[in-house]
DNA sequence: TTATATCGGACAAATTTAGTCGTATATAAT
DNA sequence: ATTATATACGACTAAATTTGTCCGATATAA
């Protein structure tokens, strides 16, 4: 459970490939689905996710295609892995206004502190890790 | 994918239990599993482990039950992940000897390296995270 | 109008995690 | 010896999540 999604290595992947091609043009998801060997439907989907949360940038139609929105050392990792995962939680109760709903022990759990530090650490990590020093 | 797995949690639960209740006695599965309200035969699986990896010692037959085998505060989240999960990997390849069945990339993959770094900053910090500081 | 691109959601397959069950072994007490 | 209660261990099932696919809509250049 501690490990990466095969989509945010996707993503990493194509911000990398952007990040080399696209000074002169654009590139579209099928050209990066060839040259990387990512499944193009997938991609696809995570192109649109990086787009939402202003990672990359796009153009529609004929002659369309992606472009990143800043450079990679502006990117960090935090941001990657909420825009094609989720939040980073290391439990189900790690979030502001968690309730029973979530865990049943909310309340009289002595780990949900704790184990928050240890979240905040794990984010402070992420988020001082920028593609720059990925790709 | 970046969260504690549920044997995790209740390894954490239960080596607190041990903590403050085995001072002058030995303490059963049952009587974790009911305390804190853990599935009796996980929670039995997840003790196997912890025994397994000499974090708690077992007493067998009647009057059997745990205890921990070194205090809290030698007892770190890298150990418990390791024993009731699996050695933590960021990837399928971050890994000694991983061969192209791991990930077909490898030897041109460029992202092995840097998340190799990063990997190994998460073990250190669960390293440094004990479970005196936790429970 | 056509070709090619992004956009978006529903769906299916595969994998992993979570939980269950059955049996063997150990040991204290009767 | 037998019984009751505990750990040990592996196989199995169920549930949840991740991964991958499909289909149709919209945008735009040629």
């Amino acid at each position: 459970m501690l490990k990466l999604s095969k989509s945010v290595e996707y993503a990493i992947f194509a911000i990398k490939y952007l990040n080399y091609n696209t000074e002169d043009r654009l590139v579209s998801t099928k050209e990066i689905s060839e040259s990387m060997k990512i499944p193009y439907d997938l991609l696809a989907k995570i192109m649109q996710r990086l787009v939402k949360n202003d990672i990359v940038s796009s153009i529609q139609g004929t002659k369309g295609g992606y472009y990143l929105t800043k450079p990679p050392g502006q990117i960090n990792l935090t941001q990657i892995i909420s825009a094609v995962d989720s939040e980073i939680r290391l439990t189900d109760c790690l979030f502001d206004n968690a309730t029973e709903e979530d865990c049943s022990r909310i309340g009289a759990c002595s780990l949900r502190s704790p184990l928050n530090n240890l979240q905040n650490k794990i984010i402070k990590l992420f988020n001082s890790t920028t593609l720059e020093e990925i790709i």
